[in-house]
RNA sequence: GGGCGAUUAGCUCAGCGGUAGAGCGCCUGCCUUACAAGCAGGAUGUCCCUGGUUCGAACCCUGGAUCGCCCA
């Protein structure tokens, strides 16, 4: 024992015990696996946190999910690596560098790329580091010897080989397209990153008149309504269903576009709801989705009225220069002004947001880099079919092979500094030195590639220049499970042992931002699929069931949590709240006293964990081994056995819930097994055990010694069972209690394996009576209000020989447990004389129990309790004899639920009988 | 518009065909030499509504209500 048990505190103190052993851990890379290593290779990649991170709970969720798999797996004698790393985090990284260099009245240009770049690595180096140091603090049993960064170099390398194959494969083109534009980081953004917002528009209606006669009915306009004036100054004509009875007769003719002079047609066009406003729309295809379609198929031209930051460009005439939203209410007030403007609506409708920038993203024109995504999805969708992989829980994989559908392409390319600058050069001497759309370009590998093949196909005095855009961050992260073990280069090592991985644990919000883009990605450039599982878990909501968001302002800080109930009572919680198959979770959290009760619980937990040990270092001699294979079974007490049959259950049971995601169910089962089984009832029981006489027998200190080894068996395996749940505070406890050197580790134990047939359901069963007995006599003694000190005799009455039997073998753990001056156990024939009428007595299945301790007794409360067990027995014989008294029970129902239901309804009106008889006896 | 999830004790949630459970909270006693972050005892439910299947439904199926999410 390296600890005697008077130098441990009465309570955990987390923060110490924490920090040394995330120390050790550390230093003795106890994490770092050796690809040659024994061991079945078990591999799992953290989602990259964005390098600008700070630790929300979301991080501590996902990261105790996939510690406790990985820790169990290593306990499993696996050759485990968890990869740890961060995402570079383009868009938010440039913000928050761009808002620096504004504070000092600089711009980007300004200061050039090179520069910029250089101020990016130097903030990355200071700050990028602050979430890697908080997971840590989480105990996370990562190696952080293969930390990777998605801009690291070999990564770098891994996305530009990827840019290149996809490219030669004619899976990445470019193209002017209408993307999403955030004006705010004025860069193109994918569909992914656009959230549709519901918000109170208007719905303005106005008049473009006819060019020439007005129609034979006397109609010289038309009536067209829009959310959004400002883009009419691009419109190239207006649209009407064909089989709008309505404006049939004018397909074909000619309007004035009020404002703008031009001629513009009116065009008959399916996709157009004759019911939405007037029927009529206006047709802007430079900047809305649906008139691009439009525009598309009835070969209009595309005209831009807006620049890339927002504002108006030359196309909007004397609107120029006006920012998009000015430019909406000026465009009105013109259009009202000169009779165009019909009437205003309140409207609610859909706005596109982004993401990032959180501002209204507009579909812009403009020429980026795509990834033809069906190819990529329809390789995904083999796999799936195969099962490949598989999703826990199931249903999220009708989500991911839905978006496999109807994909639409991926714009890759954003306009941005920080990232992975995209691998194509301009062959720019084709073009005066200017880069234009009919710029040829080569893609290659390298600039020294990118200039051989310039001049092999445009002669030697070819000129270059690379592109200036980024890839989108979510491309390298694509790569992540394979770009970190060394990809491209399939013979590292490193790759060759834990490709593909074993499983992903992220959260449902990034199916198709991320596991999506990692499925394609492999699939295409390894074969396979990058993990076996997914396991999909739920997002950590706030007490009020609200998302956590930083807009919002209402995230929990978990390192607060940390601090006040240290790290395994946060993991703890956390899991233990998961059971539900991936749901999200509530936290309770009182804001004002940051506190947590879910969270306070499970350091109670700790707390009962830690003084059960403290309890055994005090109890345990010097001798012990924790070998029960030492012990003579047949010297085992019934709660030996019990408690060896529990953990046993627990033990298989737990194994299997850790290997099968079951990770809530898990931990409330070592919870109580650990808390009701171990706590409340084995250790009560031994201790008269433990504590002998001042002059013992040799079966009493024998019978001690195995008492020692039972518990001290129980509780290592406990703590090794819970090491996945609670690392820092099993660690501790379990050199306290083995005296293991420094450098040896619960974390790298073997997990102890119990075989089915160490579980005795009978035996347990049986226990289960001995507890109810115990109960009773409890209950009794508290209706009688007796105090602690008062020991009175006890005695059970029972007919049923297997009960008495048990009853007897148990005396001494009952007088213990009841503080019982002597029990006796009778049969119902011979209790008859014996029991005085007045007695305290209660009545419990077949099972009596009368306490004569007449004159102490609170007799109507005694009456009371009898009362209640003849309703309560009344109540069920009636449901018995009912079911019993349906043929169709009899006959349908299988035969042992009826038999059981025919001995249970013989035990209770026996009960009741009973019962009955003690309350006559009490009149 | 399409899809998914949730609805069980005051609160947070388990249970998913055989007599309703846990933690927190609540009530009553206890500073019983492991633990008051604890111990012992106790109370608490039209298992959202509606039909149906079944000998039997919180659980399976119809329909609906409410809340939430995803995709258009």
């Amino acid at each position: 024992m390296s600890k005697s048990a008077d130098v441990l505190p009465k309570t955990y103190d987390p923060a110490g015990t924490e920090s040394r052993w995330q120390f050790a851990w550390e230093r003795n890379e106890i994490f770092h696996p050796d690809p040659s290593n024994s061991g079945e290779p078990f591999a799992v990649v953290i989602p990259p946190p964005n390098v600008t991170g700070n630790l929300h709970m979301g991080h501590a969720f996902n990261t105790s999910l996939i510690d406790t798999i990985v820790r169990f797996q290593r306990l499993q004698g696996k050759n485990v690596l968890c990869l740890p790393g961060t995402d570079h985090a383009s868009i938010a990284v440039q913000t928050i560098l761009t808002k620096q260099l504004q504070a000092e009245d600089k711009s980007l240009e300004q200061i050039g790329r090179a520069s910029f770049l250089e101020k990016a690595w130097a903030w990355k180096e200071e700050s990028g580091g602050q979430i890697v140091d908080q997971l840590k603090r989480l105990g996370f049993s990562v190696d952080w010897t293969r930390q990777r960064f998605t801009l690291d170099d070999g990564l770098s390398k891994a996305v530009t080989e990827a840019f290149v194959r996809l490219y030669k494969q004619g899976l990445i083109y470019r193209g002017e397209y209408l993307v999403n534009w955030c004006p705010a980081s004025a860069s193109a953004v994918s569909d992914l990153e656009v959230d549709m917002k519901e918000v109170e528009g208007h719905l303005w209606h106005f008049r473009y008149p006819l060019v020439g006669d007005s129609s034979s009915d006397g109609t010289s306009f038309l009536e067209v309504a829009t959310t959004r004036p400002e883009t009419m100054l691009g419109d190239v004509a207006v649209a009407v269903n064909p089989s709008d009875e309505r404006y049939q007769k004018l397909i074909g003719r000619m309007l004035s576009l009020p404002l703008v002079g031009r001629e513009i047609p009116v065009i008959a066009d399916e996709h157009v709801d004759k019911s939405f406003g007037t029927g009529c729309v206006k047709v802007t295809p430079a900047h809305d989705p649906n008139d691009f379609a439009i525009g598309k198929r009835h070969d209009l031209p595309q005209i831009t009225v807006m620049n890339k930051n927002g504002t108006m460009n030359m196309n909007a005439g004397s609107f120029k220069g006006l920012d998009r939203f000015e430019a909406r209410k000026a465009v009105v007030d013109a259009l009202d002004a000169a009779g165009f403007l019909v009437k205003v609506e309140s409207h609610i409708h859909s706005v596109p947001y982004s993401d990032r920038g959180k501002v209204p993203v507009e579909p812009l024109l403009s020429t980026q880099w795509f990834v033809r995504m069906e190819p990529l999805a329809a390789r995904c969708r083999e796999f799936l079919d195969k099962g490949e992989p598989r999703f826990v829980p199931n249903r999220w994989e009708k989500v991911y092979r839905d978006w496999l559908v109807d994909i639409r392409d991926w714009c890759i390319s954003r306009q941005l500094w920080w990232g992975h600058r995209i691998p194509a050069w301009f062959v720019i001497s084709e073009t005066g030195g200017q880069i234009t759309d009919s710029t040829p370009y080569v893609v290659a590998s390298s600039e020294e590639e990118a200039f051989q093949q310039a001049t092999t196909e445009y002669g030697a005095s070819a000129v270059i220049r690379q592109d200036d855009d980024v890839l989108d961050t979510w491309f390298s992260s694509g790569l992540w499970p394979f770009s970190t073990l060394g990809w491209p280069d399939e013979t590292d090592q490193d790759f060759a042992c834990w490709y593909p991985t074993n499983t992903l644990v992220t959260g449902f919000d990034i199916i198709f931002f991320w596991v999506a883009r990692m499925t394609m990605m492999a699939g295409i450039f390894t074969e396979k699929m990058p993990f076996g599982d997914v396991y999909i878990h739920g997002l950590v909501r706030d007490e009020q069931n609200r998302k956590m968001s930083k807009s919002i302002g209402n995230g929990i800080d978990p390192l607060l949590l940390i601090e006040r109930y240290g790290t395994d009572a946060l993991r703890f919680a956390l899991v233990r709240e998961v059971a539900g198959a991936g749901q999200d979770i509530r936290l309770d959290y009182d804001r004002k006293k940051a506190t947590s009760a879910t969270v306070e619980a499970a350091r109670n937990f700790a707390n009962k964990l830690w003084n059960a040990t403290r309890f055994a270092l005090m109890n345990l001699g010097t001798d012990i081994s924790v070998n029960l294979d030492e012990i003579d079974p047949s010297k085992l007490q019934l709660s030996d056995k019990w408690i060896l049959s529990r953990l046993a259950r627990v033990n298989c049971e737990t194994a299997q819930r850790y290997e099968s995601y079951g990770l809530g169910e898990a931990a409330k089962g070592l919870y109580e097994f650990a808390w009701n089984d171990f706590c409340d009832w084995y250790l009560e029981l031994i201790k008269p055990r433990l504590n002998l006489v001042d002059a013992p027998t040799q079966s009493q200190v024998d019978d001690q010694r195995i008492a020692r080894q039972v518990l001290i068996k129980v509780l290592i395996d406990l703590l090794i069972m819970l090491h996945p749940l609670m690392p820092h505070l099993t660690e501790e406890l379990w050199h306290g209690l083995t005296g293991s050197p420094e450098d040896e580790f619960i974390a790298l134990q073997p997990w102890p394996q119990y075989k089915q047939v160490f579980i005795n359901d009978p035996l347990e069963k049986s226990f289960d009576e001995l507890i109810d007995a115990i109960r009773v006599v409890r209950n009794l003694r508290a209706i009688a209000g007796l105090k602690l000190s008062q020991s009175v005799p006890v005695r059970f009455i029972t007919g049923r020989g297997s009960l008495a039997n048990m009853l007897k073998e148990v005396k001494a753990d009952v007088i213990s447990l009841t503080r019982a001056e002597s029990v006796e156990i009778l049969d119902p024939a011979v209790a008859a004389n014996k029991t005085s009428v007045k007695a305290l007595a209660a009545v419990s299945g077949d099972l009596q129990v009368v306490l004569p301790i007449e004159g102490l007794v609170d007799l109507d409360a005694l009456r009371g309790r009898l009362e209640k067990d003849i309703s309560k027995a009344d109540k069920e014989i009636e449901t018995l004899t009912n079911r019993l008294k349906n043929p169709n029970f009899a006959n349908k129902a299988p035969a042992d639920v009826v038999a059981e239901c025919k001995t249970k309804l013989a035990q209770v009106e026996v009960q009741a009988e009973l019962a009955r008889k003690r309350l006559l006896d009490l009149a």
